[in-house]
RNA sequence: GGGCGGAUAGCUCAGGUGGUAGAGCGCUGCCCUUACAAGGCAGAGGUCACAGGUUCGAGUCCUGUUCCGCCUACCA
């Protein structure tokens, strides 16, 4: 049997995962009687790239997935694909723009195509890539946003929560994206510090007595500033209550208003009032009964309500051309250097404008409070548990979110208007000739023409009963019988489908097999960063609209760093690219190191040398069951005589499933990973694969050597199916390779059998490893050349315990320390080193070794050390409250410590004694 | 402004209920020993950020300080 000595992962992954496919391993059963695990996958972005931070957060995943599977759960993993509605408008704009056509050079509807085609073409290319990854998906069941079974879960949704007035349509001011042309919900602005100028202008009384200053980040909104304010209390303004002033630049006669908001110890201790143009001033606006004027639209640029000087100008600009007036007009009294924080818009990095506009919002505090409820009392928990805070500080203070959004990809809002009824309200933007009403063009068009005509519109206030929301396209006018409608022009937020995403995959509303057996999911996983935008708001549907909890428990992993910790992107071009890793190291090595590095609540800083390290070890274990097979000759699978070692390897053995349990059920990823790590390597091949090689030789005879064999194979058939989870390529080629039946998935994960714990043999093993180490140390430190057989001597006699091991075990030693024979002594041996260990009395030879330097500096490093140790021990046994105060067995354990130190450096002592004396 | 997390070996990090500080990588020396040089053996390396406190005993619990992250907020 050829076996390569270099495990190759790019010849397998590809068949196993085909076969795992076409065997349907992963295909979710609703009949089964078996318990059931299941989870939805946050789904990714349509046409997006697999990058570090999906490879983990799948790679958790499927680790869980394989687990359950194996550990006999009816396991349901829910792919699918998210529609991403501006990020994925956005790169279809780009790519257009690159072809030379815009946005406005299409209809509605040849966009909307244009994005289909985009999504057909690359749509597939992320589940690809998670099937690469190994993703153990129920690809059966993938769905997509805006399948029509989501579509159609999203307008009954909308239209529930439109009746119990959850939702509502109001002018109110959001947060707007110039560049993407669309009202962003709080979430997605991302506030950053930027360094600016603090200006101050003044603002003359109208009577002449003098002036206000005020200070502001934002000269160009004074354009459109209706008041000051000043703090009711504040003495220095007090004679400016009630008194009027003229606004530089366009000379509007505005009010000082006093209002608890102003901080009197900012600036100058006066506020300029914008209400149209910034959150707190619209609500000081309002409380004043203040005119909002907008000068800045919702291109960026300034309106004509700006003034013919500035109407048309870039706001950026036109901060700049404001500030040039004022300072010819010697209004602008001082500019500080200033750094606020700024907030940008998180799919296109453009500044925000706050603008007042006609959005629809949902009313979130009913929604809230029992989702806060389900957290509290335990029915779902965060993991680690620190999120809970975050997660409820969130929910109490939550504001309305703001679900319209002004672009075309997504699904529209399921709200219709009635030309008929309220054609007057409904805009229509005709191409190349301007603004209309639906009224207005109805006179010299029919309803299809008008639609087919104009490529805009929009719909203006309008109240509750002129809206005609439905699950799907109504018939008629409910209030007239016309069939003139118009749908609403908004589509929702990207995030309002993603919140239905545990129960609108499997079938709701209809009630569904899945959703009973599988609702609600076992476990999320899921990184900190969309709590808000998605585990909350999860929370909040699932409760409203199922009655129960979307999952148990949400497991929120790291974020994917590099070395330095700084986040990977494009820009900083620090992306270590999750399938370059899979080619260069293959996808096991991949996961592995993932995996090895997720500790709970903290980041992962990811390297490339570190994934070489994890390659290593899937070489280990590749070479392992090489190594394994290869000693397999003329075995036939009988159980023969098993010898110490054997005992010992399948006592560590239950303790390693034991501890991988115990740590996978409570997402302890990286300890069940590093316990694997150490037991495979250090244990399994340092030591018993070591220990095998003379009885595989046939040195022990046959019953040993079959009893070799089989623990051989039954020790690597276990690790393996423990391993399995975290790389199941390699894991499944070499389970094959064994010569077993069917894929290892099928395989039941393995069970701790506490019969086979021999506590005998792991301490009398522990013990001869303990004797090899000495010896091996000895050698290098004398300078004995590695092939010369030593002696080692027993000081002691016939019938101790640790005599009778070694004389037991002496092959052990002859094989792992090349010690050539045993010899019991009753009084001390010169020449010989002493082995400094806990039990027995042991030497090795040193006959014919002329230097003892060696042997000398070995002695003083373990002296040094052990009176360093010694000294504390003394120190705390000489402490009475200690001897008093401590649990007794602490201090039995001190005082043997105290004992075994003495008799230790006592050694040391007669050895340096007679090395001094040759 | 509020909140959270971090500071442990040269580097990256583990260290559930307080009781002898660990890993990987890197480093040093010796080994191509027929599973694996992507390897083996042996080793060096730590005042656990700082200052107090609780305790017989603190990397671990409490308080404060410094320095880094991150989240959040209507600081004009």
């Amino acid at each position: 049997m050829e076996i390569k000595k270099v495990y190759d992962p790019g010849s397998i992954e590809e068949r196993w995962y085909r076969y795992w496919i076409e065997k349907r391993l992963f295909v979710a059963d609703p009949c089964s009687d078996k318990p059931p695990f299941s989870m939805v996958i946050p789904p990714p972005n349509v046409t997006g790239s697999l990058h570090m931070g999906h490879a983990l957060n799948n790679t958790l995943q499927d680790v869980l997935v394989r687990y359950k599977k194996m550990d006999g759960f009816n396991v349901l993993w829910l792919p699918g694909t998210d529609h991403a509605g501006i990020a994925t408008q956005n790169v279809v704009e780009r790519m257009l723009r690159e072809k030379g056509i815009s946005r406005d050079d299409l209809s509605r509807e040849e966009f909307l195509q244009e994005i289909w085609k985009w999504k057909d073409l690359y749509g597939k290319r992320i589940i690809h890539q998670l099937q690469r990854l190994g993703a153990g998906c129920d690809w059966t069941r993938e769905r997509f946003t805006m399948d029509e079974g989501l579509s159609r879960a999203v307008r009954i949704v909308f239209n529930r929560l439109f009746e119990e007035d959850l939702i509502y349509r109001e002018r109110y001011m959001v947060n707007w994206c110039p560049r993407c042309g669309t009202a962003l919900s709080d979430l997605e602005v991302e506030h950053r510090e930027v360094r600016g100028r603090l200006y101050y202008i003044d603002y003359p009384l109208k009577d002449g007595n003098g002036s206000i200053t005020i200070a502001t980040t934002r000269p160009e909104t004074m354009l459109g500033d209706t008041a000051v304010a000043v703090h009711p209390e504040d003495e220095r303004y007090r004679r400016f209550h009630g008194k009027e002033l003229i606004l530089p630049l366009t000379g509007r006669v505005i009010p000082v208003v006093t209002d608890d908001y102003v901080d009197a110890s900012f600036g100058t201790g006066a506020l300029k009032i914008t209400p149209a143009h910034d959150p707190n001033d619209f609500v000081i606006g309002k409380r004043h009964g203040l005119p909002q004027i907008t000068v800045i639209g919702k291109d960026g640029r300034m309106t004509p309500e700006a003034g013919e000087r500035f109407a048309g100008l870039d706001r950026f600009r036109c901060r700049e051309e404001v500030v040039e007036a004022l300072k010819a007009l010697g209004l602008l009294s001082k500019v500080e250097e200033h750094t606020h924080a700024v907030g940008h818009c998180y799919r296109c990095d453009t500044v925000i404008e706050p603008l007042i506009t006609l959005q629809w919002f949902v009313k979130m505090a009913p929604l809230a409070e029992p989702a806060i409820e389900a957290v509290r009392s335990g029915r779902i928990r965060f993991i680690p548990k620190g999120w809970e805070n975050t997660y409820f500080s969130w929910m109490e203070g939550i504001r309305d979110w703001c679900i319209s959004r002004q672009i075309y990809w997504g699904h529209r809002i399921p709200v219709w208007y009635c030309g008929h009824c309220d054609g007057d309200r409904i805009i229509m933007d005709v191409k190349g000739e301007g603004e209309f009403t639906y009224s207005d063009l109805r006179k010299r068009f029919s309803h299809e023409e008008i639609l087919s005509m104009v490529k805009d519109y929009r719909i203006e206030e309008m109240g509750r009963d002129s809206m005609i929301p439905s699950e799907s396209a109504p018939e008629a006018c409910p209030r007239c019988g016309g069939k003139e409608l118009v749908q609403d022009p908004d589509v929702l937020d990207t995030w309002f489908s993603s919140a239905l995403w545990p129960f609108s995959t499997m079938g709701w509303p209809e009630k569904t097999k899945e959703l009973e057996v599988f609702y609600p999911t076992s476990t999320l996983v899921t990184s900190f960063d969309i709590i808000f935008f998605w585990v909350a708001r999860m929370i909040m549907m699932g409760l409203k609209f199922m009655g129960d909890v979307p999952f148990r428990d949400v497991y929120i992993h790291a974020l994917v760093r590099d070395i330095h910790g700084q986040k990977m992107s494009k820009s900083r071009g620090n992306v270590i690219d999750p399938l370059v890793m899979m080619e260069r190291y293959g996808t096991d090595a991949l996961r592995f190191t993932l995996v090895a590095l997720a500790a709970q609540g903290r980041d992962i800083r990811l390297s490339e040398e570190r994934m070489e390290g994890y390659r290593n070890f899937v070489n280990k274990v590749w070479n392992a069951s090489r190594f394994v097979f290869m000693g397999l000759d003329g075995y036939r699978g009988e159980e023969g005589e098993m010898g110490l070692m054997e005992r010992w390897i399948l006592s560590r053995l239950q303790k390693v499933i034991e501890e991988v349990r115990t740590s996978l059920d409570e997402y302890r990823f990286n300890d069940a990973a590093s316990t694997l790590y150490q037991f495979l390597w250090h244990e399994f091949c340092d030591w018993y694969i070591e220990a095998s090689k003379p009885i595989l030789r046939g040195e022990m005879g046959e019953e040993r050597k079959r009893g070799t064999q089989w623990c051989l194979l039954h020790t690597l058939g276990t690790i393996l199916k423990l391993l399995h989870p975290f790389m199941p390529f390699v894991t499944e080629e070499i389970w094959n390779g064994m010569g077993n039946e069917g894929s290892i998935v099928l395989e039941r994960y393995p069970l701790p059998d506490p019969s086979l714990v021999d506590e005998e043999a792991l301490e009398e093993a522990s013990f001869l490893m303990e004797v090899v180490k000495g010896v091996r140390n000895v050698r290098v430190e004398a300078s004995i050349p590695p092939t010369r057989p030593l002696e080692i001597l027993y000081m002691g006699k016939e019938g101790d315990r640790w005599l009778e091991v070694l004389k037991r075990e002496e092959w052990l030693l002859k094989a792992l320390a090349r010690v050539s024979c045993l010899t019991p002594v009753d009084k001390r041996p010169f020449p010989a080193a002493p082995l400094i260990l806990k039990e027995g009395d042991l030497f090795v030879s040193l006959k014919g070794v002329i230097d003892l330097e060696g042997e000398r500096r070995r002695l003083e490093k373990k002296k040094a050390s052990l009176l360093e140790e010694l000294a504390l021990v003394e120190r705390r046994l000489s402490n009475k409250d200690f001897l008093n105060r401590a649990p007794r067995e602490v201090v039995e354990r001190e005082k043997g410590r105290r004992e075994d130190l003495s008799r230790k450096i006592a050694k040391i002592q007669e050895q340096m004694e007679w090395i001094r004396a040759v």
